[in-house]
This record gives structure tokens, C-alpha cells and sequence, in this order.
DNA sequence: TCTACACTTAACAATTACATAATGTCTTTT
DNA sequence: AAAAGACATTATGTAATTGTTAAGTGTAGA
């Protein structure tokens, strides 16, 4: 049997106690722990901690917890990540739109101890089972595992850089859908940085030549898609 | 010859009677007991007593067995604590629920003492088992056993540090994953310490010079992951 | 107290990834 | 067919990242 890991929880509330009162509960049920007291820094915070479960309050000044989601929702790393919901009292309205917006749980306060180690809990262990379908992506002879950044093609270990695996993977993601250079940049490179357009098919040069067949095609003057022939 | 330590039972029960008539019988056989008469007194007693078999009534007031046991799952002492439940008579649809809620065997009442000590000794006996498969890490040539904090590769004994060895256990956990830097560094030495980066090479490189041979690859621009060759 | 060892850091070396520029090839347009 | 536009290819310098070594610090044990 395999050793478990500690699971990985970012807690985000404005008020100082709650985190306090949430962090200590967490802890002490084994869980690894960081708190952020906005959606600000949630957000941040979310990027270095990389948590498999974020619990966030409705509630906050500034970015409030559903915009904070909705903004965690569009980063590929958070895209599935789970989130509950922290909703004070029984609030019908924001439990629906909460759930709607893509949370997996909510927890009225004032919180209870074993409440929330039970839905914690339990979506902890949905999550599991949905990662280790979605971990590996299967295009025909061609596997894809983001967690092990590893490729291979028909068993055979590709070995890519770092740039050059972010870039396969995002085509591949959409098989036949074509990227523009431009959404290719922001996804890959990030907003802020600016890099020639040169740079891109570089990269894919590098695939195409470390893979030895060809599954990406450029379409002229619009992009590249992923494409086994 | 290691001296074998008389395994601890807590016995939950809330008809007085009962908790005496299986107290004595377990006693009897050499085991060391504890009882509670409920849920709340059941959690209370388990965190120091810390049992290494529970005996659990189904039906109580206030919590019940189902309850209780659900509480005692989440805390991490007691993740793999074996329960058995007492069921009074047979009653299908608890036994049903009681397995499916992690209990590992059921008795029903009225308790007869030979079934009792037959299944209390099987229990105990899994248990056992598992314990030694979950403490060894056996990956390929490479052993590692985390209850003796020690590694061998061929036979031959690898005398890790214990950061260093934090640090491979970590890494042999999931084989062929890659452990973000931030990752590593939140796993083994905890989200409060920073330490430096080079850090983390430098006892990287002490177990790839101690064991001769290299597991671990780094992925640069990402991490580092366990994999044989 | 002395010694040994674990751990961290700093400084530097080595390596690698990356972006870019320059040039080549292909395609489309006129 | 020439020219322009678009991508491919190659080579190369640099920036980023990791490897290595040695030395400093603290701590436990002899």
C-alpha cells in the first residue's frame, strides 16, 4: 500500500479568527495548511501553494469569493481544482449561484469542527478518483501525463523542455481546434511577457523534431492545431 | 526476538452489561481494555487510549456507532484503526452501511465469546500485515522502510541524513511524478521555514552520491522526480 | 570540551533552455 | 515570374537554472 501524501488546503477568509479557527482544525487532522485573507492574495497565494483544495469565503472587501473563482476557474491550474464555499448563514441565493459558478461544496457559518472535516473530506476523495482518469491524456500512440511531464509516443519516451511540453500539451488538449499565435503566447508565455513571434515556431520545430512524426499543422496565417493524421 | 506488546481494545458500548461481558473475555486473553458507554466518550477515550482495535456499538443515543466512526476516520490516528461493529441481530441494511463506512468486520448480538476472540484476533492479524507492507517502500532494488528510517539498494544499506531521506521518501512516494521545487520544500520542510534553493540541490546531490546510482531526475524549470532507470 | 555530523548558505562552475537574428523555403498574389 | 508574406530552419549568445564545492553554524553525543 502506497504512503498518502498530506493533502494540500488554501484557506481564504477576511476575518483573522476564522482562519485561525479553520487552520487549527485542519491542521490537526493532518493537512497541510496556507491562509490568505483575500482574493488577492488567494490568488497569489494559490499559484506557489498549488492546494488541492481551497475553502473560500463569499464574503470579502474588494474581490469578493466568487470573483475570486471565477478568475482561479480561468487559470489552467485551477481549472479543476476544488473549492468550497463559505457562505454566512443559510444565504439560498449565493448557495446557487455559488455552486453554479463552479464551487463543489458550500458550509454555512458559523462552522462545525466535524462538518467541515466531513465535506472536506469528501471532496478531497471525489476529487482523487476524477485525477487519475484526467492525469494522463491519451491521443492514439501519444500520452501525455502532466504530472510526470512526461511524453511518450508508441511507448517511447519523448523528451521535451519545459516550453516546448506547455506547448504540446495546450494543443493537444483541443485536438483539431487551432490556436492563434496570439492565445498561444498568453497561454504558454503569460500576459506579460513579449516574445517575438519567431519564438513560437521555434518551439514547434523542436516538437516536431523530438517527436520524429508530425501531429502538429500549422494553418497559414492563423495558427497551429493538434492533429494526428 | 522482538517482545510483542498486548494489543489495546476499546470497547463501546452503552448497555453496562454488555461492555462487562466482552471486557472480561477480552481481558481474559490477554488484551489491554478500555470502554466508553458512547459516541462522545468513544472519541474522547481513542485519542489516549490510541487502540489498536475498537469494538463499536451500532445503536446508542446521542451517536451512534455509524456517526462516531465516520468522526474517527477523518482524524488521522484513527484513518486506519480496524472497527468492528456490534450489531444487534441481523440486520441487513446496517451491516450494509457499516462496511461501506469503513468498519472492517461486524459482530451481531448476542455476542458469543469464541466468535468474538476468533474475529478479534483476525482483524488484529491483517492489520498487522498491512502495517508492514505500508511501511516499506519497495521500488524496484530500492527499499525503503519509513518506520526505521533506513534505505537499501541491492541489499546494501544507504545511510540517509534525515532531510535527505524526508527528501527520497517524498520523491519515491509517487514514482515518476514531479515535485514542483515550492512543493518540496512546503513537503519536507514545512510552509513556515524558507530556506534557499540551492538547498534543495545540495541534498539532492548527497543521495544521488551516497546511493551511486541516480533515481532521481531532475525536470529543470520544474522539479525533480523518482525514477528508475 | 571536543568531535562528529546534519544542515544551510554562499560562491562559482556547468549546463541547459530560451529568444532572437539571419537565412532559407514555400505559397500566394499580382 | 517577381515580389511579398508566412513559416521553417539553423546557429548563436545570453539568461535562467541547476550542480558542485567548501565553509559556516548549530547541536547532540562521547
Amino acid at each position: 500500500m502506497m504512503q498518502e501524501l498530506p493533502e494540500k488546503i488554501l484557506i481564504v477568509d477576511d476575518e483573522p479568527d476564522i482562519i485561525e479557527f479553520i487552520n487549527y482544525n485542519l491542521k490537526s487532522k493532518g493537512y497541510l495548511t496556507e491562509t490568505a485573507s483575500n482574493g488577492v492574495e488567494a490568488i497569489r497565494k494559490a499559484k506557489t501553494f498549488q492546494p488541492d483544495l481551497i475553502l473560500l469565503d463569499m464574503m470579502m472587501p474588494e474581490k469578493d469569493g466568487l470573483q475570486t473563482l471565477r478568475e482561479l476557474r480561468v487559470m489552467p491550474d485551477f481549472e479543476k481544482t476544488p473549492v468550497i464555499f463559505l457562505t454566512a448563514m443559510r444565504d439560498e441565493k449565493s448557495e446557487i449561484t455559488g455552486l453554479q459558478t463552479g464551487a463543489d461544496d458550500y458550509i454555512t457559518k458559523p462552522i462545525k469542527p466535524e462538518l467541515l472535516a466531513t465535506r472536506v473530506n469528501a471532496v478531497l476523495r471525489r476529487m482523487k478518483k476524477d485525477r487519475e482518469v484526467e492525469e494522463k491524456m491519451i491521443l492514439g500512440d501519444l500520452i501525455i501525463n502532466k504530472t510526470k511531464y512526461s511524453v511518450t509516443y508508441k511507448g517511447v519516451d519523448i523528451i521535451l523542455a519545459k516550453k516546448e511540453f506547455e506547448l504540446l500539451s495546450l494543443l493537444a488538449s483541443k485536438p483539431g481546434r487551432v490556436f492563434l499565435r496570439n492565445e498561444i503566447l498568453q497561454r504558454v508565455w503569460g500576459s506579460e511577457v513579449i516574445v517575438g513571434d519567431r519564438t513560437i515556431d521555434v518551439h514547434i520545430r523542436k516538437i516536431r523534431q523530438k517527436a520524429g512524426v508530425d501531429f502538429i499543422t500549422t494553418v497559414k496565417g492563423v495558427g497551429y492545431k493538434f492533429e494526428m493524421e
